[in-house]
DNA sequence: CTGAAAGCGCTTACAG
DNA sequence: CTGAAAGCGCTTACAG
């Protein structure tokens, strides 16, 4: 059962390629082709059950309409919510996409943007990881369609949309602060991504800013320690320095201190208040309910979608700038 | 800054396409061509930072080397791990994946069923809707390498994946009875997908079984229901029925009827002892844990693959069935 | 040992 | 109003 081309259709009603090609792309009108014709092309095609090959037209077009998504990990729920925005949002302007997990390193996620070049597609969506900035770089230079997402390379010049990391720190910190928590930690992995860093600041200002806390209690996991590892080091740190706020960097590393806080017994917010960036259902349904910092993910991935129509010349959007910090919402539950 | 193409190297090296291209796709000593030619070719082709042209190469050889994965929904977390895991796995075959979420809309599954034919993909991995048995039941029909996972369509003889619905029932319900609870509800989604028939027949099963328990108490909720509209159904049913143990047909709607339980303030286990289809984080952080019949996501993924993999006639695996069921992980928490 | 040629399935200037 | 022809960038029988 081959599949029908064009040229079979063709060949069935006694026309030429040109024309069934004509009609089919709706430009019947516009090269005056009898209606008589274009029917009956069209009725041939439907019985056959025409399907254009889209590889060919790639080839031909030099446009394969998919965007190539490279996300940290497809199973983390913020770049789920990510990627089916983008998805979703991609497809109103007639893009596919596909996307692949870096995992955070920088070999594959080197090799899979190589692989998108390959498939030629028409435009990049990454959250790069350290390691990238060559190839990075080069699709700047060569003018590629890109926008990067929740972080990007302060030496380059590429479009980028991400939360507005500083702000959402400053805003959880000044909380606690107000809250009257004296003795506020910090606990994040060890990463030298810019959101991260950025994160790690505001920590630092907002505790040389505070007139109660003079010192800061920070610990650093490695990105790659397994969960157990990674729970220990908390639940250690914890036990040691006896905080009585504590900051979660990041979605994964608050559900590992929930298991930890959970495993020396204190109670929260009475033993220890608890706010972390990234919102998850998790944080919703706990006892109690966790404060969290949310990024808006929808926002995010819609923004960087505009921006990067934008620089497909696909005008139906105006957007102005090409780097672009979204503000977080806090989210006060029970915790703090 | 055009991209350097094969015909280029040609120029440059003074050879022919053709030898470029042998030398390329590593088939020089077979072709018996001259080292020296062979490795002026190749810095060369270094040098120009040459990349093939995907699009092209798949027109020639009519293989995308992609496969298209249709999955009921992306940012949950069960499809997520699923097609992570398929990626991995269809990475060790040379293989990449373009997935979408058909939202278990069988329009949008049909239509992203078209586009993947129309993309020349080698290969579907699908878990279908309702009302896509039409183009299913074509894509068998055209011989098409083709693998469904989660559920399947009893009169369509395709491959499938899933994981024992029954038997993962049985063994839950038959823990609850054990326990001595006699009053146990079902809540699942009005659907007609042969997973969840599975789940609600079994469930049927125990009942009638039961020395205990003559009646059966379910709920089903619309698909498409917001969440707040499902939480007050779960409410209503159980204020009404006051059973003494709830079994949720999925992760999604236990993550429900956990806010729900707890808006009633209702205890678990000594009020109310849950169970719940699919394990989540939630599930395994909430206090108390739920106890859950896990699917065993990575065994599908990989088992998917390899089937498809055997239809495309790439043997590295051997595999006997090409509709199989595994065994779900009963995992005791202390919720029942 | 290497090159010229055909062809994958389309689209689109160019002729008539 | 419609057709013949070129070409997108490759691969692969076919010649020599």
């Amino acid at each position: 059962m081959k599949r029908v081309s064009l040229k079979d259709i063709a060949k069935m009603v006694g026309a030429s390629p040109s024309t069934v090609s004509f009609i089919l792309n709706g430009k019947a009108s516009q090269m005056r082709i009898s209606d008589e014709l274009k029917n009956k092309v069209l009725a041939t095609a439907k019985k056959m059950g025409y399907q254009p090959n889209q590889v060919a037209v790639s080839l031909r077009t030099g446009q394969t309409k998919i965007l190539g998504l490279l996300v940290e990990d497809i199973s983390n729920n913020f770049f789920a919510s990510l990627a089916k925005t983008i998805e979703e949002e991609a497809e109103e302007f007639g893009y596919k996409v596909v996307y692949s997990s870096t995992e955070n390193n920088s070999k594959k996620g080197v090799e899979l943007l190589r692989m998108l070049t390959q498939r030629q597609v028409d435009g990049y969506l990454v959250t790069p990881t350290l390691g990238m900035e060559e190839d990075i770089e080069m699709l700047v230079k060569h003018k590629k369609p890109l926008v990067l997402m929740d972080r990007y390379f302060p030496g380059i010049e590429a479009a980028y949309v991400q939360v507005d990391n500083t702000g959402a720190v400053l805003k959880g910190m000044e909380h606690l602060v107000e809250k009257g928590y004296k003795k506020i930690a910090y606990i994040t992995i060890e990463s030298g991504l810019i959101q991260m860093r950025q994160r790690e600041e505001a920590y630092a200002e907002a505790i040389s800013k505070s007139p109660e806390q003079k010192k800061k209690y920070a610990l650093k996991v490695a990105y790659n320690g397994s969960r157990e590892v990674i729970i220990d080091q908390i639940t250690e740190f914890l036990k040691k320095n006896k905080p009585d706020a504590v900051f979660f960097a990041t979605n994964y590393l608050g559900i590992l201190g929930l298991e930890s806080i959970r495993s020396i017994g204190l109670s929260i917010p009475k033993d220890l208040a608890v706010i972390c960036f990234d919102d998850n259902d998790i944080f919703r349904l706990h006892l109690p309910g966790i404060s969290v910092l949310q990024q808006p993910v929808e926002a995010i991935a819609r923004t960087a979608i505009h921006i990067l129509m934008q620089q497909l010349g696909n005008n139906k959007v105006a957007i102005k700038k090409n780097q672009v910090q979204l503000a977080a919402n806090f989210i006060v539950r029970e915790s703090t």
